[in-house]
RNA sequence: GGCACCUUAGCCAAGAGGUAAGGCAGAGGUCUGCAAAAUCUCCAUCUCCGGUUCGAAUCCGGAAGGUGCCUCCA
């Protein structure tokens, strides 16, 4: 039995859909005013995972993530750039793909953008002021008045009183209450514009995800997802507009990931730590930082430091090169047999993420089992048949497909992680490989100390080597 | 001030009231010309103080430290 930890309850729930087999999900995506950053892949990482887990355990999924390509922060930009608004979104939008697919992350079912839905959007707000939830003001703006929804500060645990008191920003006087949001902005001269019943604006932030997750996946729906930090107001809001619209519930289960810090410290501009998915690529492979991701569970926060993904590296690097190993002996088998321990494997995979999906579990389950197939590869007396071997790489396939790694040809892997640490270790390959010409030569000799000296040379610069009965590797330590 | 969250070995990190997964680093074996890789063995009573319980890292209360949100944020 699945479970799931609900925002809204605040404790693990069994996952009871609303619709048999068929889960809906929606899961906030970017406001593309700028490139996203490794804080936006921690997040796309955790949905990726989830939306794979409830494929893999026989759901039906419709996964919708939207695009917000209208705010303030898009129009500020824009106008720093002196460019039209709609360019830089496009631009932004482009990045977002470039850096998702080579975290190998799939695209979801629906990718609806804000400024596509503008008529959706309208036709929500006219609602909430139909029913009374919402009024114009004479700039011709709308706000949604917190205190006509009785379930205001539900799932952020804030009650209305409390919020006010501790109001510290400054009241817009056209507000009846200092809390109340807008659902549509009316535009100022030269910014982007739509037709609406209050005069020409766009839409505030909030509605668009309330608007089109209703649209996509119904009134009410299974899962809706984000960031910690998105909880108040956005999500507050977004439930306020959509059950006072729609008078149902909105959606059951609330799943939010843990923030992640750089270095201890929050990503920000002004703290000069601020790390896009493009530049963390350029220092560790995609296949890395993923499997970073999954080693602390989604809800956890997690620290990015350059040595946490040094030693990740190395992780994958460990697995890899067993994965090879196995696989030339699974190479003969005929048809892959599952033995007790691969079952075992995927018995526990299983019970980690049906514990609130708990990658971190697995973790420890696939190192328990890449233990057992050394331990057990290396002789011929213990070595399972080709059978088993092939049985055992597709269970490891099978875990793989789910968390995203593990899925690709160990030495195709192993080389690009090799190129990546050339260039971040600023040496080149050639240099290495005229040392280790000549401690062979000097071996060859039986000049053992000054073959030794040519391996403490390679020491020095953080490359240590390995003798094995096909010649000699070199690997970054 | 309000609301959340976090605190497990040198470091990273799981822990569903029943007596601390896993990884890195470290120590010692096996293997090796010597190493490395791989493998074996060893390595914590869970920030502190109370309480509930036969029994708590796990529940309750309090304290300390840290983080996030309350204005834009995954």
């Amino acid at each position: 039995m699945l479970r799931i930890y609900n925002s809204m309850s605040e404790k693990k729930e069994d996952f009871v859909p609303l619709n048999g087999k068929n889960v809906g999900i929606y899961a906030c995506g970017m406001t593309v005013y700028d490139k996203p950053h490794i804080g936006h892949a921690r997040k796309e990482v955790a949905i990726d995972l989830i939306v794979n887990y409830l494929k893999y355990s026989g759901f039906s999924v419709t996964y919708v993530r939207n695009f917000t390509d209208i705010d303030d922060k898009i129009i500020a930009r824009a106008n720093e750039r002196g460019i039209d608004f709609r360019a830089l979104t496009e631009e932004n939008i482009e990045a977002f793909y470039k850096a998702m697919d080579a975290l190998g992350l799939a695209r979801p079912d629906i990718e609806p953008k804000a400024t596509a839905h503008i008529g959706e959007i309208i036709s929500m707000v006219q609602k909430l002021i139909d029913k009374g939830f919402a009024y114009p003001t004479s700039d011709g703006s709308v706000y949604f008045a917190v205190e006509k929804f009785k379930g205001y500060g539900k799932l952020s645990g804030r009650k209305l009183d409390e919020m006010i008191s501790g109001t510290r920003f400054d009241v817009e006087e056209s507000k009846q209450n200092p809390l109340d949001f807008a659902l549509w902005k009316a535009s100022k001269p030269g910014e982007p514009k739509w037709e609406s019943p209050w005069g020409e604006g766009r839409p505030g932030w909030h509605i668009e995800c309330s608007a089109m997750s209703t649209k996509y996946l119904g009134e009410s729906f299974d899962i809706h997802a984000g960031g910690r930090d998105l909880i108040f107001p956005h999500h507050e809001n977004e439930i306020a507009q959509a059950e006072c619209a729609t008078g149902k519930p909105f959606a059951k289960y609330w799943v939010h990931n843990g923030f992640l810090t750089v270095e201890g410290e929050k990503m920000s501009k002004s703290l000069h730590n601020f790390i896009t998915v493009e530049d963390a690529l350029k220092q560790y492979h995609p296949e890395v930082l993923r499997y970073f991701m999954l080693s602390t569970h989604y809800r956890t926060p997690i620290d990015f430091s350059m040595a946490n993904l040094k030693d990740t590296e190395k992780k994958i690097c460990y697995f890899y090169n067993t994965l090879k190993t196995l696989n030339q002996f699974a190479a003969k088998a005929a048809k892959p047999v599952r033995n007790e321990k691969a079952a075992e494997f995927i018995n526990e995979f299983k019970e980690a993420m049906d514990d609130d999906f708990n990658s971190a579990r697995v973790v420890a389950a696939l190192f328990n089992l890449f233990k057992h197939l050394n331990e057990v590869l290396v002789s011929k007396k213990t070595r399972p048949t080709p059978d088993e071997c092939a049985g055992f790489a597709e269970a490891i396939k099978e875990v793989g497909s789910v968390l995203g790694v593990l899925l690709r040809d160990s030495d195709e892997i192993t080389n690009e992680i090799k190129e990546i640490q050339i260039v971040r270790y600023g040496i080149s390959k050639d240099e290495i490989e005229e040392i280790i010409n000549k401690r062979k030569a000097f071996r060859a000799e039986k000049n053992f100390e000054m073959a030794d000296k040519m391996r403490e040379e390679l020491l020095e610069k953080g490359i240590s080597i390995q003798d094995t009965p096909n010649g000699t590797e070199w690997s970054f330590n």
